[in-house]
DNA sequence: CCGGGATTTGAAAGCGCTTTGGACAGCGGG
DNA sequence: CCCGCTGTCCAAAGCGCTTTCAAATCCCGG
């Protein structure tokens, strides 16, 4: 079922259907019920390809999912973000294409995506310090949204982030609050900007109260389960361990406990955990009471923004680049506690 | 930059540059060079909706990923599979088109895909025991490939599953075999067709055994770890609790470890585990030997191959359904062991 | 009863591509 | 020298929609 052929039904022309379907006002409103009531029976949709074709629009929105080439990994977070981005997609008419692609050809896939204009605009993921893809992007004039920050120059690209090192100073001075000298950070791959600035605030935190930064208590990498266990095993085996940690997501955190398990050590009582938690739909934070004490921030949540912040863009590109910092809440859960005294900790 | 545009740029025909670009064979090879080299210098890429409406073909496929009203949740497993078919995808030129969508107004999203002419087929995600979206499809006449199967007729169309009866059947046998006579079910929703084929498995072992299923050792709800976690924890409060666990998910036999710490006994001595491994990029099964004895069977894979029998079917319509079932590969890892002995058991 | 503005409808062009149906050389064979 | 064939190229139609511009109809005051 066609344009055409719903017009010929009705005997009317395309154009009086076109009209009435799209809201226009020049159509008599006997008609328009008439056109509507057809469509609804015949189960007519416009093609979305003839359509787009003839408006200039293609009422879809390009996401590009990065993985990475050495790991083959592909972070969770994104599921959650687009089903965010989703809803916002869904409710306003907007398709989302998604193209997961190797680190390595991405720029490539920029390029194609804006001369085959497939796409409105564009949601940038997981951005590195620096990412060249911004300058791209802007080069090529696709209106885009970035998840995240690239730290240089920050004021030139509309973009949604978390405070990330607002929030891991918290919680590192939270941890310092509570009597911790010895507090390790397992933190993301810090060749992301948002890792990047969790450190800063880290490295901030120990600063302003006085404590030394130690190397062997920082880790950097995906953060997997595996990880979070193998970095905080490492630590804990350190002739002077650690007696708190910093997690970057709730997964890695799950690897830690176990790794305090595994040292016949408790969480919350030898060993604090204070852990980033992106509110992640399969990773919730305990049921009534948080498991881990945490910086949450809804993933989902800014997946929903970014995308309306995007549309926004598409709809009225006059408008300058727009930039929002959501502020991590910190809750309190059972992983965390005072530090044990010096001697208790020697002999676990 | 248009094919009208480069074609002038060229003194050329647009017939003749589209057919050049396209590989016809009504064209000079000189004259083909000229113009592929001009392409590339100009950047030209044919627009995709201009191209798509002439020749019928959308170039893209359907994912519409269910989201449970209820519960608000995405596994994690629909990123590896995603990711999985999107390798097939970008390798054969297609785009991949994603719908988030709660799962009460599905019909009316398959609907809308098909009429809309946006994608030339779908991929199936978590189909229900006597699913009736197959039906819906069927009808609709657009290609598909379901991920898993509906049970009902399951030689109408085309699917693509894990031998998940036969799978828990081994791991449940494999855990009798070990001596353990109380094994618990932590099980998905079994609403869901892979769940109900899983507890078939199970069921079906006992029997075999001679052992008899209790109600207060099977649970089935969505996989999270905080799922695992609870219902492990209640199974081994049980007065006579179970020695053994048969986990649907990676994720939530995580959660089920951290119930066996809480209780003081460990995984492998204690109490045995044995899990389903999708092999998700970001919850490897341990480094070099798996931590958990495992029935793997990667889901990145099955996205890859559903993605290239929808392609093939696409291509192809005339054939018959495609149908391909997987065995899942049965590793030994670190979390079973022999049952206990009764008495050590009771005194933990 | 008539003219002119408002209301309602349609014809046709155009979006950027593919593809059908020629046109036009160049060439060798009769 | 002409005819048919092959090898290259192009004009134009068509994919299904939107949108401009013009036509037809209606209504109402003078």
């Amino acid at each position: 079922m066609n344009l055409k052929e719903l017009a010929s039904e009705l005997s009317l022309s395309p154009t009086t259907v076109s009209r009435a379907l799209n809201g226009y006002p020049e159509v008599s409103e006997a008609t328009r019920q008439r056109v509507v009531e057809a469509a609804r029976r015949l189960n007519y949709q416009p093609n979305t390809r003839a359509r787009s074709l003839a408006t200039g629009r293609a009422m879809a929105i390009g996401h590009v999912i990065p993985v990475s080439t050495k790991h083959e990994m592909l972070n969770p977070i994104f599921a959650d973000f687009i089903a965010g981005a989703g809803e916002t997609y869904s409710r306003n008419g907007y398709d989302m294409v998604l193209s997961v692609v190797t680190d390595d050809d991405e720029p490539r896939i920029y390029r194609e995506l804006a001369a085959k204009r497939g796409v409105d605009g564009i949601i940038v993921h997981a951005p590195r310090t620096g990412d060249p893809r911004i300058a791209l992007l802007k080069q090529i004039g696709l209106p885009f949204v970035v998840h995240g920050r690239a730290s240089a120059g920050d004021d030139g690209y509309s973009w949604l982030d978390v405070n990330n090192r607002r929030a891991f100073q918290r919680a590192t001075e939270f941890l310092i609050d509570l009597g911790h000298r010895r507090i390790g950070l397992i933190n993301g791959l810090e060749t992301m900007d948002f890792a990047a600035r969790r450190r800063d605030g880290y490295l901030r935190a120990l600063r302003l109260r006085g404590l030394a930064a130690d190397d062997a208590l920082m880790t950097s990498d995906e953060m997997t389960e595996g990880y979070g266990f193998e970095a905080a095993r490492r630590m804990l085996a350190d002739p002077d361990p650690p007696s708190a940690f910093v997690i970057s997501s709730i997964i890695s955190a799950n690897g830690a406990r176990r790794a305090v398990d595994e040292a016949g050590l408790a969480v919350g009582r030898d060993v604090s955990v204070i852990t980033h938690d992106d509110d992640l739909s399969y990773f919730r934070n305990g049921l009534e009471i948080p498991l881990y004490t945490a910086l949450r921030s809804s993933v989902r949540e800014a997946g929903r923004r970014s995308a309306e912040i995007l549309l926004d863009i598409i709809r009225d590109p006059g408008q300058g680049p727009v930039q929002e910092l959501l502020e991590a809440e910190l809750m309190i859960g059972q992983s965390t506690g005072p530090a044990p005294a010096e001697a208790e900790r020697r002999q676990g």
